[in-house]
DNA sequence: AAATGATTAAAATGACTGTATGAAACAAGC
DNA sequence: GCTTGTTTCATACAGTCATTTTAATCATTT
């Protein structure tokens, strides 16, 4: 009963389930198309994970976890940075801490850009297990991410700062699914993913578009 | 072979099954948990529609072409109403006459709440035939949207204007399926859906946040 | 070398899938 | 009454699904 060591077979599994799951959804993905696609036994599903629905519990975690845990560092440097200056904390900056891990993980790497349409699938089904697993483990972040913002916009009511905050995180969430997509949404732009300064420049102007609107009130 | 004509049956159908794929997805809801759920007999859907393929088609169609009608009539008139004022149409009122009918769309009435997480999940699998629907069906309305943002603001590259509305579309997207969730996301915010006072000034809030973003950029 | 525990392989199970079929019900026209 | 076209019904079919079971293999330790 070795809980966290992550075999071969198990590493091989969770990155085809999480390729497959973000392509054609949880239902549309049989465990026979994980197995064979990561080329092991049908069985070794349900050995290792216990379950299909267990497994992609560990798909979410195995990403998520350390992506929020880096959103939260991010927040208190650039909290500590402001203290120890006297300042307030500047939003974009608060922003940036926040964006950032996002980028890097939806970003980074090949096996990132099929993990942000599987966050994005989970947000539709309300009632699902994804949606509230994924919540659960964003949560910490957003409340830290809030509260800096409220510090950095003293005279804003906390309760609009949300509001405010709902509409930038989603903007985010759209945005990194926008640029993992493959194929193009409105059909003429970003049609390659291009370089990394490229996507930098991507990058900021998201942040400038919802500090704006964010300061815009 | 009446094609146009939607009898009881069919109504029962389309409106179970877009509230039905909305919550578990495509490949998650059998025809068997639609029929069942309108009350009508299970060989019903492949003599009306043919196959499960074409009856989400004609879901996703049924309210699509509409709102992008409504869009495109709304943005001629607010670009009439510039000509011949003699000036340029602000950036705001193009917003609204593209957010309004999306509004109304999504949450108008009950069947709108659940064909938004419909097109959420559309966007997701990006290789699907749900995207694809979905992407050419609002192709000229949106084209339509960005000449006329061109025209608001001349001085701006198209291309960069486009990079932004595409962000402004996701933004919009986002919060027509915050609002439309039964349960709240951030879990404190929206906790009711509120009186049609209370709707109106998120979308305001949602088109100031959008205009903002767009001007700053 | 024998034994032990972890892993993989192959096959089987029972439930559920989309779709097809032919018979019944129904209304409309003659 | 009979006929016609349309719609509904119960049922059957051929697959696929997640999961379980039993047997074989592998790596370590004794």
């Amino acid at each position: 009963m070795v809980e966290a060591n992550e075999g071969l077979t198990m590493q091989r599994i969770l990155d085809s389930a999480e390729r497959l799951f973000a392509e054609h959804g949880y239902a549309g993905t049989s465990l026979r198309a994980i197995t064979s696609d990561a080329g092991v036994n049908l069985a070794a599903v349900n050995y290792h994970f216990g379950s299909k629905e267990e497994l992609v519990k560990r798909v979410f975690e195995r990403k998520m976890v350390p992506a929020n845990r880096a959103r939260i560092e991010n927040l208190e440097k650039v909290l500590g940075e402001a203290r120890s200056s006297g300042h307030r904390p500047a939003v974009k900056d608060l922003f940036r801490a926040f964006v950032d891990p996002a980028f890097e993980l939806a970003l980074g790497n090949a096996g990132g850009r099929s993990f942000v349409r599987l966050i994005w699938r989970s947000m539709a089904d309300t009632e699902g297990f994804l949606n509230r697993n994924f919540i659960e483990s964003a949560r910490p972040a957003l409340t830290a991410l809030h509260e800096a913002i409220c510090q950095a916009l003293p005279t804003r009511d906390p309760q609009d700062v949300l509001f405010s905050l709902i509409i930038s995180m989603s903007t985010m969430g759209s945005m990194l699914i926008r640029l993992s997509a493959d194929k193009e949404f409105l059909s003429f732009a970003l049609k390659e993913e291009g370089d990394f300064r490229e996507l930098q420049q991507k990058k900021d102007k998201l942040i400038d578009f919802i500090t704006a609107g964010m300061e815009a009130g």
